[in-house]
RNA sequence: GGCCCCUUCGUCUAGCGGUUAGGACGUCGCCCUCUCACGGCGAAAACACGGGUUCGAUUCCCGUAGGGGUCACCA
């Protein structure tokens, strides 16, 4: 196995997606891989829609791939291409093959294909496409036809992938598959070589799902006398439970972290970064490390497991990062608020952030800072207002008010004072402090909180709860 | 079922013939502490199994088991 990937000196690699859905996790992995590849060599990165399947290619799922992969901070060189537009190129390859003799027209009828693979399955032993146009061209010219690819029938493939090592398949297991649909149409099969050629794509780096048809693939390239692509075939993503990622474990679409689940793109992409990959024990990895570390050499070979818990300790660590007028922006709307409450979030976002492994919980947690009085009391922060919690706030109120200054450091002197006095550990006027400023049981710590609402708010909040509520 | 691939703590992984098998998430305990977080410290937790090769296998080879992928006029 070649290790000498640091060495080539230009590298072009593609994302190919098919538009018949959401941008999946597992194609923004794909993606990533992609984009570092190339960046890493100084190379080309291209993004290339394979609409070749009109009928299930929609408009709203290209928005979502561009989006998410824009999101994810994943640009293209180059405009995008559409596979569709290729079709003329495509086509004129077909016949060139067929004039080479690497390709043949077949007439077989989907009855005679039905029978064939009925008697296959009958026999027990796999169905293999054994048509008798295969070494003949007397067929009736204008009767509908496709083309199809004359594989070698003896011998073997071999491909020599960067991350799944040498592979070997008998070229008996392959079979003379569609090149040219009956209404002229490409296949996907003929399409992608075609493409990659023609965009001089060097490396393609792809789901481990097309391991198999890169051995049809390579056929195409051979027969055409075509450079042949380094293939890197990357393994999937599963669900916690190991199965093939359904909607339950996390195959949403890149939009569904942003939006659903709160995740900012940069957690989301060193989370897949370490997926399949990983570079000695580093976990927080930083676009420019990644750029300078990537390699194919370092995917492992086995299928990962979606883990929730590991994006969402990510996640957690970014917004920590993060700048606070950027999460005031990204929250702000949530929460509905004018431009004097967004720079109150702003001033109160280093406590706010250290809290929230999401931007919903974020969100959430600095919803008391707008909260209109009287405040809305949950359930366990009821509790914690007693009788005698409700005595405490009414004698730390005038303490408070007569307060000369409305900072961090007086607020907590007053209030470590007034508990003293009151032969009280600090907690017991806390929490009844809280729930009085905040209307919950958790939030940051109570000086800041007091600063944060300022003296006017924060007395009249504590003037709420001084007595029990008469209903 | 045929073909191809995979197998280190629950999960993501480091390891590339000799290690007390390392890190991270999660879990548990302790500390910090006005709550919750954050942070710090610590613990439990893995080489699927069986044969070889070798002085010595987690590491190399072969089986077994388990898992995955793929077998269209879809991509």
């Amino acid at each position: 196995m070649s290790k000498e990937s640091a060495k080539i000196p230009s590298v072009v690699t593609r994302f190919a997606p098919s538009p018949t859905g959401f941008l999946h996790i597992g194609g923004a992995r794909t993606a990533l891989f992609n984009w570092l590849f190339a960046r890493h060599h100084g190379g080309k990165f291209v993004l290339r829609i394979e609409d070749t399947d009109k009928a299930r290619s929609t408009g709203p799922a290209i928005d979502a791939i561009l989006d998410g992969m824009k999101w994810l901070g994943l640009d293209w060189d180059g405009h995008e291409y559409y596979q569709s537009q290729f079709w003329a190129r495509h086509a004129e390859v077909a016949h060139q093959l067929l004039d080479r003799g690497h390709a043949y027209r077949c007439y077989m009828t989907q009855e005679e294909l039905a029978a064939q693979r009925e008697t296959a399955q009958a026999q027990r032993r796999p169905f293999r496409i054994d048509s008798q146009w295969r070494d003949r061209d007397d067929g009736p010219a204008d009767t509908p036809h496709v083309i199809r690819l004359k594989s070698a029938r003896t011998g073997e493939t071999l491909i020599d992938d960067k991350v799944q090592g040498r592979v070997t398949v008998r070229n008996g297991e392959l079979d003379d598959f569609i090149l040219l649909r009956s209404d002229g149409s490409p296949t996907y099969m003929l399409a992608v070589v075609v493409d990659d050629h023609d965009m001089g794509v060097t490396h393609v780096i792809r789901g481990d799902d097309h391991l198999n048809n890169a051995f049809r693939q390579i056929g195409i390239v051979r027969a055409m006398g075509w450079p042949e692509p380094t293939y890197a075939h990357v393994p999937l993503i599963h669900g916690a439970d190991g199965a093939k990622l359904s909607k339950r474990h996390g195959a949403l679409g890149v939009d569904s972290y942003r939006d659903d689940l709160g995740m900012l793109p940069e957690a989301v992409a060193n989370y897949l970064l370490r997926l399949g990959w990983g570079h000695g024990d580093d976990e927080i990895i930083s676009r420019e490390q990644a750029i300078e570390w990537f390699d194919l050499d370092h995917v492992g070979k086995s299928p990962s497991r979606f883990d929730l818990k590991k994006l969402e300790n990510l996640n957690g660590h970014y917004i920590r990062e993060a700048d606070d007028v950027r999460l005031a922006e990204l929250i702000a709307p949530a929460l509905a608020v004018n431009a004097a409450q967004k720079a109150l979030l702003v001033e109160a976002m280093p406590e706010l952030k250290a809290r929230a492994h999401d931007l919903h919980q974020l969100a959430d947690g600095a919803r008391f800072l707008f909260a209109t009085r009287p405040l809305e009391i949950d359930e366990a922060a009821s509790a914690l207002l007693g009788a005698d919690a409700r005595q405490l706030l009414a004698s730390a109120h005038p303490v408070l008010a007569a307060l000369a200054k409305w900072d961090e450091a007086s607020v907590e002197g007053a209030i470590r004072e007034i508990a003293e006095s009151a032969g009280v550990k600090l907690g017991k006027l806390a929490q009844p402090l809280r729930a009085a400023l905040t209307g919950r049981t958790t939030s940051p710590g109570i000086f800041d909180v007091l600063v944060l609402l300022g003296r006017d708010e924060s007395l009249a909040r504590i003037a709420d709860q001084m007595v029990e509520p008469s209903e």
